[in-house]
DNA sequence: ACACAAAGTTAGGCTTACCTAATAATATTG
DNA sequence: CAATATTATTAGGTAAGCCTAACTTTGTGT
């Protein structure tokens, strides 16, 4: 089994190598992500090695070995199940979540995985509509997109979002944006790329496109010309 | 706000100080009870001491202040309400939820705690029929006595228990005798105080006096002559 | 291509939460 | 009440997980 104290840089270094693009995790970035400083990390770094769980070169940058991989992914279900649970059936807000399972997460047991996955009605997204892996750790696909991506008069659904920041969470609880609401999109201006959308009972905003990047849909039109 | 690390100290000196008739903990007691060596207890209760938690005189032994107290019912809210939650909620047997619960109640959040609490139900007493303090530090009252103390003809119902031990709590489960059963006291052997009961279907059971002082009950019957 | 910036690395230090071994204080008991 | 056993305390040590400051390596731009 693995220390509990590797957890947070397998998930860190997991998502670092996949959200960016750009795919090879570094040292600095890592710092940044956990909020630790450099001499920290590399530290760290070449115990997972020896734990067979990352490799790590300064060339080739921190890439995960199918066990750590494997880790990581498990990491990963155990957080957004209980991202899940919390949401879903202790009712907390969107933006409450993140922090708390994260305290919660340190526990220990598959079975109360289990568990708790299954009060929750066992889906495969989380409240902020990424993918739950399965107990191998595959992941379910979608066809999430950013709301940044679509063309007027389309109709879609809010599945997530890209970022976890309090201000940008708080930000669409304002606006009553949340989870598996249907934006239908009215204007795009050219000007700044904003997009006006309308939902719920007659809400509408203007999104700023940093805001419309954030924000993942998915159409519920058959043939959309939107750009996945 | 009391410190995580705080509170297994706190939780500790609450129970020795009253679960123990004696009332007045001491440092080897205490570090037996969290498996510590007594220098790393006394060292800590040093601290406990500046932050106004506890009184500690070799002579008087260890004290609970009043703020002390009140954050030691906090955390054993705390423990039992996650213990109740697992066993009512995620199904977890009566032996498993000690250490779960240990673990879960890292978690920060009054709010969690009243969420979970309101999922199982809100009772007064936990799956060990230990009573859950209110957020004021308030005990709720009820007459549990020990099985042992019972006369032949006995009527009475399982409240909780004495004892945590694994080994203890499986040889009830394996018994079938849980929380909220009732046992009917058939006999009782002079020889050496132990018990025939019958519960359930028919099943039937001879405990020893040393099982039978562990078990909590409450008689059913109005005006029992058992001693309390 | 070389100077400067960014990233990585080393060395050494701090704090927390533990420990052991030795000593001191306090009880127990023959 | 002296001898012994128990309990408390002190001193000093270790490992984990973090840090800063200084040095080295690796880009990058003109």
């Amino acid at each position: 089994m693995i220390k509990t104290s590797d957890e947070k840089y397998l998930k860190a270094i997991y998502q670092i190598s996949l959200a960016e693009n750009s795919s090879k995790a570094t040292i600095s970035e890592l710092a940044y992500y956990l909020d630790l400083k450099p001499p920290t990390v590399l530290e760290r770094l070449k115990i997972l090695q020896e734990e067979k769980l990352i490799t790590y070169k300064k060339a080739k940058g921190i890439v995960l070995t199918k066990i750590g991989e494997k880790e990581s992914l498990n990491v990963i279900r155990k957080h957004r199940i209980w991202e899940t649970f919390l949401h879903k059936v202790c009712k907390f807000s969107w933006s409450e979540v993140h922090e708390l399972a994260e305290q919660l997460q340190n526990a220990n047991s598959e079975k109360l995985i289990d568990r708790i996955y299954a009060l929750s009605g066992s889906p495969k997204f989380d409240p902020h509509g990424d993918p739950i892996p399965d107990k191998s750790g595959k992941l379910p696909t979608s066809e999430r997109r950013p709301l940044l991506n679509s063309v007027e008069g389309c109709k879609c659904v809010v599945l997530g979002v890209n970022e976890d920041s309090h201000d940008f969470l708080n930000y669409l609880t304002e606006l009553k944006i949340g989870l598996n609401d249907k934006l239908f999109v009215e204007k795009i201006f050219v000007f700044d790329g904003s997009i006006k959308v309308k939902y719920k009972n007659n809400e509408n905003a203007v999104l700023s496109s940093r805001v419309a990047e954030k924000i993942l849909v998915t159409c519920t039109k058959p043939n959309c010309t939107c750009k996945n």
